[in-house]
DNA sequence: ACGGCTA
């Protein structure tokens, strides 16, 4: 989920590039169905790429800990190895978005200090990390400002304002659909409810699409009558 | 001119 390619769909509304030391970043603005976002993305010296995925309002959280996290590193004395724990993290934070966290910690090595933040998806999946050199969070920061002055801290998502359940009665089957929310984003739980008797089957928002193409295509399929029924619709 | 010791 990390990885790199363009998703369909996809806009590019801004993009800000900094040089911090040998490092390149580029901060992009971007939308899709599920709102805005930001990708940030760390070039390497070596042309090595890593990068992070942000809504706007955490974004902004982002901001706000990269102004504390700079006061912090200001107030440092020089490195010494003698009192650097053993994590070498001198600061963190932690983010949580939907089913994303964020892990910022401020890290001390033998090449100097560095903001690391990581980006997790559920478990397992590639991890995905950027590092900032310490002196260049300031200026980070600022970009981050910038780009949050021009396009807001909304995400654009929904928030709050759900879509209305409905009931369908069919036959004599009577299901229910109800939008909710979760630590994990929108879902749909459709319900079947007879006297005795309920069952239920809850969908992700980001595949309803899929699922529409696939009722559209068995609808189209059933249209024609004949031969070819719906057993055949994977190929 | 870098380069960053789990998830």
């Amino acid at each position: 989920m990390c990885g790199g390619q363009q998703q369909v769909g996809e806009q590019e509304l801004a993009t800000k590039m900094l040089q911090i030391q040998s490092k390149r970043f580029y901060i992009d603005v971007k939308q899709n169905r599920r709102g805005r976002f930001m990708k940030v993305a760390e070039i390497g010296a070596d042309g090595r790429r890593n990068q992070v995925f942000l809504a706007l309002s955490t974004a902004a959280e982002f901001r706000d800990h990269l102004s504390l996290f700079s006061d912090f590193y200001a107030n440092l004395g020089p490195p010494n190895p003698d009192t650097l724990p053993e994590d070498g993290k001198l600061k963190s934070e932690t983010m949580v978005k939907d089913n994303r966290r964020y892990y910022l910690d401020l890290k001390e090595n033998s090449r100097g200090r560095f903001l690391r933040v990581s980006q997790t998806i559920a478990r397992g999946g590639p991890r995905c990390q950027i590092a900032i050199p310490a002196q260049g969070m300031i200026e980070f920061r600022d970009a981050l400002q910038e780009l949050l002055d021009e396009f807001g801290t909304d995400d654009g998502g929904y928030k709050g304002e759900l879509p209305e359940g409905r009931h369908m009665r069919v036959e004599n089957k009577n299901f229910y659909f109800d939008i909710g929310q979760n630590n994990r984003g929108i879902y749909m739980r459709i319900s079947e409810v007879k006297t005795n008797f309920r069952t239920a089957i809850t969908i992700p928002e980001k595949s309803w699409s899929r699922f529409r193409d696939i009722f559209a295509d068995y609808v189209d399929k059933m249209k024609d009558g004949g031969e070819k029924g719906p057993s055949e619709s994977n190929k």
